[in-house]
DNA sequence: TCAAGTAACTCATATACATGAGTTAGCTGA
DNA sequence: TCAGCTAACTCATGTATATGAGTTACTTGA
């Protein structure tokens, strides 16, 4: 048994899902008849899309059934944005559009993208606000193929901007890459945030993903430097 | 079966790592053997080890047994400091002891460390270099009682120290919290990183623990914001 | 002496089965 | 009508058993 059985079953739903046949949300056949399509016993299959959930592509209601997981960006790195005390409560980050324009790509962002550079990107700037004040400035440009009509004005843009690519624009969301350093806050930046310029300020890269392993998205997010921590165990 | 017996089995082995009667290192008996200690099936043990496993507290080889895990300082959140590219390979960072010596300990850092202010900790302030200079500004303070003679100059302090503690020592290292947040650098930060006063400058908090949920450690890691990068994936 | 083989041990993979617990749809009867 | 039961489905837990693959120590024989 060069590869194990288990393994062969998680490629293949791995697929089914990055192929868009399965899609976020979506319920799986019931382990007994994935073992009969699959011709494995259910307790491979079990240990498969134990493998699976353990690594959040899928998750589980004991009853129901087993379902593909909507990508969850309470993942980020940015998860733990939080003012006041330190804790990483669900601190609601309220968001508002200042700039929504088509934009010819500038070199480096495209390439990120993987497009020619010159290509028709669509750029957002948003800004985030907890009660009190501006804590993140957000800079992305999305593919302006995949995304026709998303600079229109008339298209609702709600804190969450992903729910709109996946539920309007029937782009699924698979995965997104993130970097996190920090830099001194520049002009526009630190006027943005109400910060001194100079201020330390977070920075966040992400490159997100749609199915085949496309770039949709790059996204530069800045932060403020006092309202942000991130916690982590080591074990 | 109210709470599974599989989990009765995880906590069973997880106290005796807690309490000490295993340690970094040893060899868990063999899952038979277990199976026939606690009066369950393999398969219940095997369940318990896996999610064991899957938590890093254990590592298996097959063939020779399950061992309990050395806490892996190769998770911390500066896992990827990196220098020149961006990539998070192993960048060795050589690290020089500047300070060392007996403190009685200021309110906060006492505090955090669960001891009476003033009490009597070791100070240590290390410097972290990368080939062509200084990347990090490390200052630890340690529970003077339970590491006495850390403070003695003949005690060579190696890259990781974690290692002295554990081995010469006898303090079981279990487990740590960091944060992570970013700063502007103030005048001492700056001279030892070879940076301009107010630079950006990525600020770690590590609070480390022995047995018992005992704080033994508290240190706060200053390094150059660029040649830090974080990197992640959300799926 | 020492290379090769073997026995006995580890964990890994795979199956089959029984039972429990959570969910849903539909039936049944006052 | 509709509350409550039941059947049929989900995944979860637990056991038993067989076989394979990696490791180690010991024996065997030239």
């Amino acid at each position: 048994m060069h590869t194990p059985l288990y393994k062969s079953v998680e490629e293949h739903i791995r697929q089914q899902i990055e192929a868009g046949e399965l899609r976020a949300g979506d319920l799986l056949p019931s382990e007994p008849q994935l073992a009969k399509q699959l011709d494995v016993s259910q307790g491979t299959v079990k240990k498969a899309l134990d493998n699976l959930v353990a690594e959040k592509l899928l998750y589980r209601h004991q009853g129901k059934g087993t379902y593909v997981s909507r990508i969850d960006f309470n993942n980020s790195l940015f998860r733990f944005f939080s003012y006041g005390d330190q804790r990483g409560d669900d601190t609601r980050i309220h968001k508002e559009t200042a700039i929504r324009r088509i934009s010819r790509g500038p070199a480096d962002i495209c390439k990120r993208l993987g497009l020619a550079t010159g290509s028709r990107l669509i750029y957002l700037e948003r800004t985030g606000f907890v009660e009190d004040g501006p804590v993140l400035l957000e800079k992305s440009w999305w593919d302006g193929t995949l995304l026709a009509g998303l600079e229109d004005e008339t298209v609702h843009i709600p804190d969450l901007l992903y729910a709109v690519i996946v539920d309007q624009f029937g782009v699924p969301v698979i995965r997104a890459e993130e970097t996190l350093t920090a830099e001194s806050a520049d002009n526009d930046t630190a006027t943005a945030l109400s910060i001194e310029t100079g201020a330390a300020v977070v920075v966040l890269h992400r490159l997100t993903y749609t199915s085949n392993n496309r770039p949709i998205e790059f996204r530069v997010t800045r932060g403020r430097a006092d309202r942000f921590s991130y916690r982590s165990e080591i074990r």
